[in-house]
RNA sequence: CGGGGUGUAGCUCAGUAUGGUUAGAGUACCUGGUUUGGGACCAGGGGGCCGAAGGUUCGAGUCCUUUCACCCCGACCA
């Protein structure tokens, strides 16, 4: 391509809204618009990287034999009343009718669709297993879309979904998709972390999220220091802790404790760690119709993590409460203990079962009880695992201390088990000849997502650092003045040349200044950038090296060779 | 959905407290010239329903009302 012909138009400042770096240069640097919130038009250099992890995916997912399809973007609203998701996704569905007053809704995923695809035609186990995707536009009606391509209201998102006969063949295809979202990751130059998950109103048996490391990430993952572990904090858990500070030995009593509302507070006063304490957070969750006060316990040393309190309570919605509703059933804020279990439900934390000399609200004010042993809650309280672990915590598997940081969601896989298959009557006769539910697995990865995070991950001050397999152009050979024929000619004949050998070549022929140019070149991120310029008259030309920003001086007939070598 | 902010040239922004010539700058764009190794210089030029609607006023970018859009913090996020 020429540059003089190309439709990239660089700004020397970013749009007022940017913060993230992928957001600022890829704006910059001509590969997106913005035209309305969470609403991006991709212009030809981004085109050309989202088609490059397009034929990545697609490489990696024939390897492990799924079929390549494209599902309707517009998708009737019956198919979601039949699963029960129009009410769940709530406003996120775009909704809107035909001129025959038919409801549709804009997909923002496709189980329902892509479950309606094989009903009624794949009948029997002998046609299991199946996977199928596909790479096509989402909407999400977003509340709040941002960071560019980071959360966007359409992305292009790459989703495939399995169906099975059995569970351990779900299992196996499971571990096939998570090998090959590795290899993408992998292959895209990216630094990625496999995590554990919350699987969230999806259900199923279990979840992974693949993470690409980055500062901007908006989750927080734990991972371990000596093994493999890691997961969103979410979802992440721990061994029981290894050093156990020093108890404070006494005998069960109920013990004044004036304003004592705190656990530090409580900590102090009694001198002992916040770890023979118990924290008692009270919300309100919410179910379909009705919602109710829950009082969740933790170690004092210990955070409530609400969407592990929201799986334990299986409600839709957590939500704060004030003082003063607390006070109207009858519980004293700040002296809240579990050694009542008449005015609210309870649910205490697994790592609190069994934990002797704690002390506790005695649901009075002023009061606490110490010497507490929460063995005699036993039989009559519902524990559960509802701490968020700490950095520092020992990993589950082994002896490594956790710690967090931060990741962007670029992919999600859950064995789906028969959460769709049934409510939309999805079966197929096993060998016996009985009807069954398939057996499903679901897998996304977002594409434009992706796009994003290669940015994030690879740019520095002066622009973008595309990695060889997601740059738009490998080569972009610059002609430094335009006037001199020499160079004129010396570019385009390395132009032909790098076509004819089916390189991706940008020829820059403005006629603008060297300076002008380099940036430009900068900002875009070609991997290679061959100037020609002023060491022409010695028969040379330079070789610009994106990443490490260093230039390398080699004769006009050494270039071709040398750039077929690195590319 | 709560709280906050911003809408003026393609882009980044002044101007609005206190209403008053023909609405500005930088950048980008066009023409001519000089220049050609790190976003050049000189000269000339095009480009605006000052987000939209209504109102107050002799007069509104500026004041009032309504509305829309976009952004930020939070809630939400298969």
């Amino acid at each position: 391509m020429r540059r003089s012909r190309a439709f990239i138009p660089t700004t020397k400042e970013a749009p007022s809204d940017a913060t993230l770096p992928s957001h600022i240069f890829l704006a910059r640097a001509g590969f997106i618009t913005q035209v309305a919130a969470g609403l991006y038009n991709y212009l030809p250099l981004a085109k050309r990287v989202i088609r490059k992890i397009e034929n990545i995916v697609n490489e990696e997912m024939a390897k492990v034999g799924a079929q390549e399809v494209e599902l309707s973007f517009v998708t009737p609203a019956d198919l979601w009343a039949e699963s029960g998701r129009i009410e769940k996704f709530g406003k996120e569905l775009l909704r809107f009718k035909d001129r025959k007053n038919n409801l549709f809704v804009l997909g923002p995923t496709h189980e329902e669709m892509m479950v309606d695809l094989v009903r009624n035609r794949v009948t029997s186990y002998k046609n299991l297993p199946l996977n199928l995707y596909q790479i096509k536009t989402k909407f999400r009606d977003e509340a709040r879309p941002r960071f560019g391509l980071m959360r966007g209201r359409e992305f292009i998102m790459k989703d495939a979904y399995s169906f099975h006969a059995s569970t351990e063949d779900l299992d196996r295809e499971f571990e096939a998709m998570e090998a090959a979202y590795k290899k993408i990751l992998t292959r895209l130059g990216l630094d990625f972390r496999v995590v554990e998950a919350d699987s969230g109103a999806i259900g199923g048996s279990g979840s992974k999220e693949l993470m690409v490391i980055a500062d901007s990430g908006e989750d927080t993952i734990a991972i371990c220091s000596k093994c493999e572990y890691g997961a969103n904090i979410e979802a992440a858990s721990r061994s029981a802790r290894g050093s156990i500070p020093e108890a404070p030995e006494a005998d069960f009593n109920k013990f004044l404790t004036p304003d004592t509302k705190t656990i530090d507070e409580l900590a102090e006063f009694f001198k002992v760690d916040p770890y023979y304490t118990v924290k008692c957070v009270a919300k309100r969750v919410v179910y379909e119709d009705e919602s109710e006060i829950v009082l969740f316990f933790v170690r004092g040393c210990d955070n409530l993590q609400e969407v592990k309190a929201l799986n334990a309570t299986e409600a839709l919605d957590i939500v704060d409460v004030t003082e003063e509703e607390l006070k109207e059933i009858g519980l004293e804020p700040g002296f809240i203990g579990p050694l009542d279990q008449a005015k609210a439900k309870h649910v205490i934390d697994s790592d609190l079962k069994g934990a002797t000399n704690m002390i506790c609200g005695a649901n009075e004010d002023g009061y606490h009880f110490i010497g507490v042993n929460m063995s005699i809650l036993d039989d009559v309280a519902y524990f559960a695992d509802i701490a968020e672990v700490n950095e520092g915590d020992i990993c589950p598997y082994c002896d490594g201390e956790l710690s967090f940081t931060k990741g962007i969601e670029v992919g999600h896989i859950f064995k789906l088990g028969t959460t769709y298959s049934k409510p939309l009557k999805a079966e197929f006769l096993d060998e016996n000849g009985k009807s069954q539910p398939f057996i499903m697995g679901t897998y996304g990865m977002g594409i434009s997502r992706l796009v994003a995070s290669v940015i994030e991950q690879h740019h520095d001050e002066s622009g973008c650092i595309w990695t060889k397999e997601t740059a738009p152009y490998m080569v972009n050979i610059m002609i430094s003045n335009i006037k001199d024929e020499a160079q004129v000619e010396a570019g385009e004949t390395l132009y032909e040349q790098l076509q004819n050998a089916n390189v991706e070549v940008m020829l820059d022929d403005r006629k603008e200044r060297f300076g002008f140019k380099m940036k430009d070149a900068e900002l875009i991120g070609f991997p290679y950038t061959v100037i020609v310029g002023k060491e022409l008259v010695d028969g040379n030309v330079q070789l610009f090296d994106r990443a490490t920003k260093t230039k390398e001086s080699m004769s006009v007939a050494a270039i071709f060779d040398k750039l077929m070598e690195l590319i």
